[in-house]
DNA sequence: TGTGCGATCCACT
DNA sequence: GTGGATCGCACAC
């Protein structure tokens, strides 16, 4: 029986655990039961003390969830349209997390086509961060706070195997503070990644 | 109570 | 390559 990553895989330090997330299973079992999954090819570390990080200014009941326990999701909604997945790190209270930016899509590709709503090339499905969470059909109200350490939980990472492969850092997307900062990583040549 | 903007995506040029 | 969509939150008044 495999089990997911442990508690203690989030406690490292988060931009290592952000290099490290590269290669895992992220896994989504449906209520239905149906499992979706797919390698995570590319992430961000949002460290405290970070001009970018939500909670560098201080708890909000927004990001109330980045100060809670390490090994459980922060699942965020943005651009008035956009769900985004964070997995926490670091001690409680520390508040520091690593984004999901792209995964290559495994299990359940046909279920992740219909979530997306349209007839889509594979990796298509989930190269962005607002694409994967949709895929996923991943929500804000119910996935939130979601353990992903849990093996009964609708969302883990798995550890896993993938060929040798070079981890590329670089800036991070989308943003206007901290952008300078070279904490996105991403597994070089792999066609899921969101952006070169 | 009001206003500006954001860790994005997609359609259209 | 570019701009519109769209809404919750933070902060100013």
């Amino acid at each position: 029986m495999v089990t997911p990553l442990p508690t203690e895989f989030y406690l490292q330090d988060t931009r290592e655990a952000a290099k490290k997330l590269l290669g895992q299973l992220l896994v989504r079992t449906l209520p239905t039961g149906e499992t979706l999954s797919g390698v995570i090819v590319e992430t961000e570390a949002y460290l405290r003390d970070d001009p970018a990080c939500h909670a560098y200014k201080g708890q909000t009941p927004r990001n109330a969830m980045m100060f809670g326990p390490p090994g459980q999701a922060y699942v965020y909604f943005t651009y008035g349209l956009h769900m985004m997945l964070n997995l926490v790190c670091a001690p409680t209270g520390t508040a520091e997390a690593v984004l999901i930016r792209a995964l290559e899509p495994v299990d359940g590709i046909d279920a992740m086509r219909l979530n997306r709503g349209g007839i889509l090339e594979t990796k298509q499905l989930t190269n962005g961060p607002g694409k994967l969470t949709q895929a996923l059909a991943l929500t804000r109200l119910g996935h939130n706070g979601l353990s992903i350490t849990d093996p009964a939980s609708e969302l883990r990472v798995m550890p896993h195997e993938i060929p040798p492969f070079e981890t590329v850092e670089t800036t991070r997307i989308g943003i206007s503070r901290g952008a300078e900062l070279p904490w996105r990583y991403y597994v070089r040549g792999n066609g899921c990644v969101s952006r070169k």
